[in-house]
DNA sequence: CCCCAAACTGCAATCGATTGCATTTGCTTT
DNA sequence: AAAGCAAATGCAATCGATTGCAGTTTGGGG
């Protein structure tokens, strides 16, 4: 085949070229009463013929299935979900902070997203990916009361937690990934935030900081826990620590410079830094260089997540990994386990700390 | 009969468990013919009222309306849809390697996707998540002839060309995003990546370096373009580039820092690289920099796709930056033109070069 | 006081499938 | 040859909506 363009001869390119594609004629899509008249048989049987029905005959079923094979066929698989009340749509709702008008591009959830995407693949089943006002994630239920899925998994369940659970009441087929929260009438997977964020400062501690600043919106239920965890590892420690350490920063990796500055500018001494997801990690390793403050030589820095550029990152960055892939699997064998009537039981994955350059003096 | 369940006090909400999740009764949706009952209507002055048709009384709607509103009802979607002929899914199709069982990873991909996702929520379309067989592109066309989509955003061509080409002549309405081919049949929207490769090698030529690596697989369409890019460069500045520099990588990685220790166990010199994307150019630097190569000083680096890291990494990373935010939406206004059956003209996006700290001594 | 148009509302067909039940067909049995 | 029976097929209702057309009510004009 002479398609490598290595062959060709190329034009010098413009900035903005176009090529016009002819509109090839809408085809009428072909559906069972056409194959019913073609075969010379009734609808019922085409159905029943395609659905290896033994109700028909083997020859007609074997005609009827060459026909639809030749005339490239499929279901109308609305009609059908109709019909039988069936449905293998799970929705992957996305909220979206309407104050930033944040689009979505945290790497994370990015991840989350694909790994879903993966999982659900696997069970059959078709993703419908929607956004949502993150004030309003009761909207969420939406593309389950117009029946556009059977169940819903729920990136991040932000503030409102009392939305969820009125979801939950209301009969709303749903998980959601997050944390685990008390009076919590809903499912979550999440990882062990409490733990992970322990871990980071225990091991920021254990190298001899005594200043560790924590970055991260306490506001988010799993940013609350790993702030937790920060507290807890420092009273191990027998360290207060000391609360203007802890600043409040959204998941917008855009306002960790000037939080950084400003914190120069206070002349608020640190000696470490915990940040609640590897971007905001990345953003105060170049804000502190760019100050003439190394890292992890001035400044060792744990992130969270363990993105894929963590690793590749300079230097590697010390973080606490999501288990993206396990989670996919395991929002979505309980999403299953939930529409199949059993008992569901919110799950925690197991986290740890991975040590690499970032944190080591 | 009085099969709504709505009318009944909400039952008391139990207190449960932090981990355990009690099963809501499944309550069954509420539809038309129930608002009807209620409402002392027929079916047809429901569906009237609810679509603010001026045939029915102004109170008999508003009656309607309150109603639907009380019992929080909503369309089938479904149903509506087999009725109307209609659809507003539109499915985002994302080709897998079937030998590598890649995930989707990609921080470029993903970052398209959440693109898309954002584009299409903003015309009030839905977004249906399909992956497919990278070798078997044509099954991408299976959400369109199900009626599950009305039209289909392909990610990458990758090999195949002519499957999609086929596809076109079928019919099925659909975009892709990547490279404009000759005797193409159907619409593309991407960079300009021969422009793209051109600028990357010549920044690095003229930085001084005279044997630049290749990293990519020109096997993919889009790389190719970069390739024939990477030649230019050399051409018009009068260098031959060495064959052996072109090192034929897949876009996975983990694949790179092998093949850079390969290049060094044959004492192949070099003195720049240019990778067909970040994640390469970024494993490479890594790479090189644990054979004892500084990046920038001893191997200036590009790289392509500018993902929100490239300017955080350590150095930043120069590189060329896809549109991600203009292509979901150009991928989407194109997909509509084809849908409403205007004339449709692949586009290319403009290209530049962003030079970081990663290129310059 | 009658008639008819205007304003509403309802009946029933329809979208593309599925399925319980009735019917037809082709044989076997007596 | 008549009856019985199993296999194969078709009829028609159904899923939850929409809509052309027909039917009902109301009010105003003659």
């Amino acid at each position: 085949m002479a398609r490598n363009p290595r062959l060709a001869a190329s034009p010098a390119a413009p900035t903005l070229s176009t090529s016009a594609v002819t509109l090839p004629v809408r085809t009428a899509p072909v559906q069972m009463a056409d194959l019913a008249r073609l075969a010379g048989v009734s609808v019922s049987t085409v159905s029943r013929a395609l659905s290896d029905s033994p109700l028909v005959n083997s020859e007609t079923r074997a005609r009827v299935a060459e026909l639809a094979r030749s005339l490239n066929y499929s279901i109308n698989v609305g009609a059908q979900n109709l019909r039988l009340k069936h449905n293998n749509t799970v929705a992957v709702v996305v909220p979206y902070d309407p104050q930033t008008r944040q689009h979505l591009s945290d790497p994370f959830f990015l991840s989350l997203i694909g790994s879903l995407a993966d999982a659900l693949n696997e069970r059959g089943h078709d993703m419908l990916l929607t956004r949502v006002d993150a004030n309003r994630l009761d909207q969420a239920a939406q593309v389950f009361h117009t029946g556009r899925a059977l169940g819903i998994v729920l990136v991040g369940q932000w503030h409102h937690h009392d939305q969820l659970n009125e979801m939950a009441v209301r009969g709303v087929p749903f998980v959601v990934w997050g944390a685990q929260l008390p009076q919590q009438l809903y499912a979550t997977v999440g990882g062990d935030n409490l733990t992970g964020g322990r871990l980071a400062t225990a091991h920021l501690l254990a190298g001899g900081a005594r200043r560790v600043v924590f970055v991260g919106d306490p506001d988010l239920p799993e940013v609350a826990q790993r702030h937790q965890g920060y507290l807890q590892a420092h009273a191990d420690a027998g360290i207060t620590p000391d609360p203007l350490l802890t600043r409040s920063v959204p998941f917008v990796p855009e306002l960790v410079a000037p939080e950084i500055d400003l914190m120069a500018a206070q002349g608020l001494h640190f000696d470490a830094l915990f940040a609640a997801s590897d971007l905001l990690a990345m953003a105060a390793i170049s804000a502190l260089r760019r100050q003439g403050r190394a890292v992890p030589e001035d400044v060792p820095v744990v992130g969270y997540d363990d993105i894929t550029l963590a690793e590749h990152f300079n230097p590697p960055l010390s973080t606490v990994p999501q288990p993206v892939a396990e989670a996919g699997r395991a929002l979505v064998a309980l999403l299953t386990a939930q529409l199949t009537g059993q008992r569901v039981v919110s799950r925690q994955l197991a986290t740890q700390l991975v040590v690499r350059h970032s944190s080591q003096r």
